[in-house]
DNA sequence: TTACTAATGAAAATGATTTTCATTTTCTCT
DNA sequence: AGAGAAAATGAAAATCATTTTCATTAGTAA
């Protein structure tokens, strides 16, 4: 991620919470320097090496915060585990997920966007008046099994 | 759901487990007289009232069976559950959901199925040899605030 | 009916997340 | 810069869904 968006979320952030804390500026800028989805404990592990003063209560607290704010996105995976990514800049960068069920690891993808805005956009419309459901969000995952867990599958 | 199609899953699952018993056999009715999506604490409860002495252990296990035999559809809800439904007969009958973020109530639709159809067989066969990923399901999900959970949330 | 062993139930264990509450830190106002 | 108010934090306990353990029960094949 470019310094320059990691700063616009920091400010956007600063700007709709009442203080700005250290915890909250290292939790960002973890999850600003890594593509990928993270666990609460695996931000709280990597966060322990530099600042073991902060606690997971302090994860959980700041992501949840982050979330709320629309700046970071929740995924819960079957694993039992929610997982979090910084929202990425601009909308075009809209994706979705593989998921595997056994190690809850989770891939991005982000092909066929075109194709897909279609159908979410239109479906979107629709379900929201038919069932009268406020619509946040929408998820597109295909579950399944990493290369890594198919082996170890196998194996057992 | 129409007493055929029960009798037809009762016979498959008989066929690929090897003991039927009493606690799978209640589970399976009362999966079978609900369209909705019944968590395992639900199920229990359910069940409770003529048949107290089978164990929520027992709940999961059996659920997690018919999982595993493809019968029952499980689907992990942000609110930290997880929540079971027979799928049912053929596969003209693939649905996706609206899935409430606030109670975790799940809205079944079926709409846009030819489309979506397209979209993701497409995006199926790309994506599993990309990622060298094997897929086994997949879900389009809709998140947001269920009308009744909408108001709530206006008053507090 | 009997014997084998899968399946069960109760209780304990686990693991992620949340709550509680006393303490610390940020920020605003002097 | 300093003081005070309130937000934010951290540690420990609580919660809650789910899983494991293990002694007992109950399908089923012979």
């Amino acid at each position: 991620m470019p310094q320059r968006h990691q700063h616009q979320v920091r400010r956007r952030l600063r700007d709709n919470v009442s203080r700005w804390t250290q915890p909250r500026d290292v939790i960002l800028d973890i999850l600003a320097r890594t593509k990928k989805h993270l666990s609460a404990k695996e931000i709280y592990d990597t966060l322990y090496s530099t600042h073991p003063g902060i606690g997971l209560t302090t994860v959980y607290r700041t992501l949840e915060l982050f979330h709320r704010l629309g700046v970071v996105q929740k995924v819960t995976s079957p694993d039992g585990q929610s997982r979090y990514q910084l929202r990425s800049e601009g909308s075009q960068e809209h994706h979705h997920h593989l998921i595997c069920i056994r190690c809850g690891k989770i891939i991005d993808y982000q092909d066929f966007a075109e194709e897909e805005l279609k159908l979410v956009g239109k479906t979107e419309q629709v379900l929201s008046q038919k069932h009268n459901f406020l619509i946040l969000d929408h998820n597109i995952e295909f579950l399944g099994l990493c290369e890594k867990c198919r082996k170890e599958t196998q194996k057992s």
